[in-house]
DNA sequence: AACGAGGACAACCGCTATAAG
DNA sequence: ACTTATAGCGGTTGTCCTCGT
């Protein structure tokens, strides 16, 4: 026989996720870590499947998550990095840490796409239009760099030719450093993966959410711990995720985790290569 | 103010590779 | 060696929001 099922479907509960969902899911990750996908749910208290409990922690809910809108920049390397690597958005995503693939697909087909094809460059073969209904053969193409181009000329008339040169050195850094990234990751990957945990563990959230429960108000108080024993969590019970997002949006600075992609380079490798290492497989 | 169209994005579905039993 | 669950990935769908009429 194999492993056990992840999860029956019966009476799994789907669709959006609620605040309260949101927050007994962050709740047991940060308290407990991810040691089984399939487990999460039960232990957690929630009525979804480990599939589903994964994928909002990874598009949602990870602490080392970017937010806010795509850059220019951004746009130019999804840009470059599509027209070499296809619809591997996971591998594309790597290269933007902070960024989930999902996210940037979505970026990718409700405005890149849409932006190339105005500019008369098939998404897809990265190869102007015209071109591309006459099949041309699929060889590496030339006219990604010129689509960027004509995407900055569109978004700004003052794009000039350093532009471009940026545009491609960023790319060419974007690559170099994924080079040294795997030569260097062997070395203190380990030490910055405690760095990455200290960070984290360093954030003393029950405590400080209690402090600043005593100056919240109207929201409905819902069991965060339920199905689980005493001591498991620490004690953020009154107050909603949404409360403790802003306030921590507020009071942690975000880009700080972004400024540690340096030094946490190892998590370009995977989505949540931090749990890959800090926890042992289900067993 | 009401309605419909389109856009943006979150979430789900189904497939594959891998690992556990 | 084989079977089967799991994790991860990419494609697709559903839902909410905004904007125009």
């Amino acid at each position: 026989m194999g492993r056990q099922p992840c999860c029956d479907k019966v009476g799994l509960k789907r669709g959006p996720w609620t605040i309260e969902e949101d927050h007994k899911l962050m709740n047991f990750i940060l308290s407990n870590g991810i040691q089984c996908w399939r487990m999460v749910p039960k232990l957690a208290g929630l009525l979804r499947c480990g599939k589903s409990c994964r994928l909002r922690w990874i598009n949602y809910l990870r602490p080392d998550l970017k937010r806010g809108g795509f850059t220019k920049m951004e746009d130019n390397q999804i840009i470059q990095l599509h027209s070499r690597l296809g619809n591997r958005w996971s591998k594309i995503a790597s290269h933007f840490p902070g960024r989930t693939d999902n996210e940037i697909k979505n970026h990718w087909n409700t405005r890149i796409k849409k932006k190339l094809k105005v500019l008369g460059v098939d998404p897809v073969s990265h190869n102007p239009i015209e071109q591309t209904e006459k099949d041309v053969s699929g060889e590496e193409n030339e006219t990604t760099q010129e689509s960027i181009s004509l995407i900055e000329q569109e978004e700004s008339m003052e794009v000039k030719s350093e532009d471009q040169d940026k545009a491609k050195s960023d790319f060419a850094q974007v690559k170099d450093q994924k080079i040294e990234q795997d030569e260097v990751k062997t070395v203190d990957e380990t030490d910055l993966l405690k760095s990455y945990e200290m960070l984290c563990g360093s954030l003393d959230v029950g405590s400080w959410i209690n402090q600043e429960t005593n100056t919240s108000t109207s929201y409905s108080s819902q069991e965060s711990n339920n199905n689980l024993s005493a001591g498991e969590f620490h004690s953020i019970q009154e107050d909603s995720l949404s409360q403790w997002i802003d306030s921590v949006d507020s009071f942690l600075p975000w880009d700080s985790f972004n400024n540690l992609d340096e030094d946490l380079f190892f998590l370009e490798n995977s989505q949540c290569n931090y749990m890959k290492h800090s926890v042992p497989k289900c067993l």
